[in-house]
DNA sequence: GCATATATGTCAACAACACTGACTTATTTT
DNA sequence: AAAATAAGTCAGTGTTGTTGACATATATGC
């Protein structure tokens, strides 16, 4: 069977979507992806970390206060893994631990001086990058990019983007 | 300072791109990133399998005869790397590796019948998402999507995506 | 008050996946 | 014949995730 046949049974299914255009979309992720984690990650392999303490950083200092359990919830991980590395965070001055006033079993995290400024040299290598892809791309194209990645993530998730600010549970 | 001042400021700067803006692009980047890998991840660990062999298997069925040094250009990642997962791959029987006619020092690379099978069954769960994405978003969505996301990549591995088909070197 | 649930932390073992560095073999190019 | 290229291999290391078992402190429900 030829392409050109492939194709015409697609269409023929009701395929408004070729699979070569869902390809596209497959590999544009994954291109995206690796070139907008190279740059912190570079960074943080100086420092002796690696993308986990990235995102860790990144979620608390989004979400100042935010207890072990709400982090364990956005990143998806295990208790076990986040310990490892939030532990190491935590020894090195990056992030403060407190006990929560209103539930001693909580521990609420933010960043210290020192995790403010490495979350700054990260985010700005990130933000730099996808500011000039927007200028370029222009406002128009934005909202298409936000309303096509919004679409994609899981519906549990997906609430985070259509509403205000972010949130943690 | 508020955070309107703070906006104030970015304003006068010339930041038209607000911080807050960026961000949420990081974090949409995040989450689809993470949900998009998530169904893939859960068949390959049942074949015993990771994320590396899948990409391996995507970029061997793009590009069929594709040689082991094409293929690291497109991964980035280095010749050991690939090599324990290529491995893997070919004695398993989900990749033929043969010695080119023109270049003997070459190896082509192509899926075989199961390689072929699991590629299928890995890829329909991601464009299965991105075709529900573009059709929830529209048309319009799309091309900001793709047109923002092209931006992202890094210079040298943008052409693939502004030309005509898939390509390796 | 006591039982139960929740929040957190920890120990141990394991696997996937990336890295560096050093080296070999076969083949092609100069 | 020498140099460059393509591929493969061996050894060691580090990050990041997993499962399973268990411990401690605190809060909540009855």
């Amino acid at each position: 069977m030829s392409e050109r046949d492939a194709h015409d049974i697609e269409a023929a299914l009701g395929h408004y979507l070729s699979e070569e255009e869902l390809r596209q979309a497959l590999e544009l992720l994954f291109f995206a992806y690796r070139d907008f984690t190279g740059e912190p990650d570079a960074i943080l392999a100086a420092d002796g970390f690696g993308r986990a303490h990235h995102r860790v950083i990144y979620f608390v200092k989004r979400n100042p206060g935010i207890t072990v359990n709400s982090l364990l919830g956005i990143l998806k991980i295990t208790k076990q893994s986040l310990s490892r590395v939030l532990g190491q965070l935590v020894r090195d001055g990056y992030i403060l631990q407190e006990t929560d006033a209103q539930d001693r079993r909580r521990r609420t995290l933010t960043l210290t001086d020192k995790g403010n400024e490495l979350e700054g040299r990260l985010t700005d290598c990130q933000t730099t990058r996808i500011g000039r892809a927007y200028q370029t791309a222009g406002a128009d194209a934005v909202r298409g990019f936000k309303a096509v990645l919004t679409q994609i993530i899981n519906g549990d998730d997906r609430a985070r983007f259509t509403g205000g600010g972010p949130h943690t549970e």
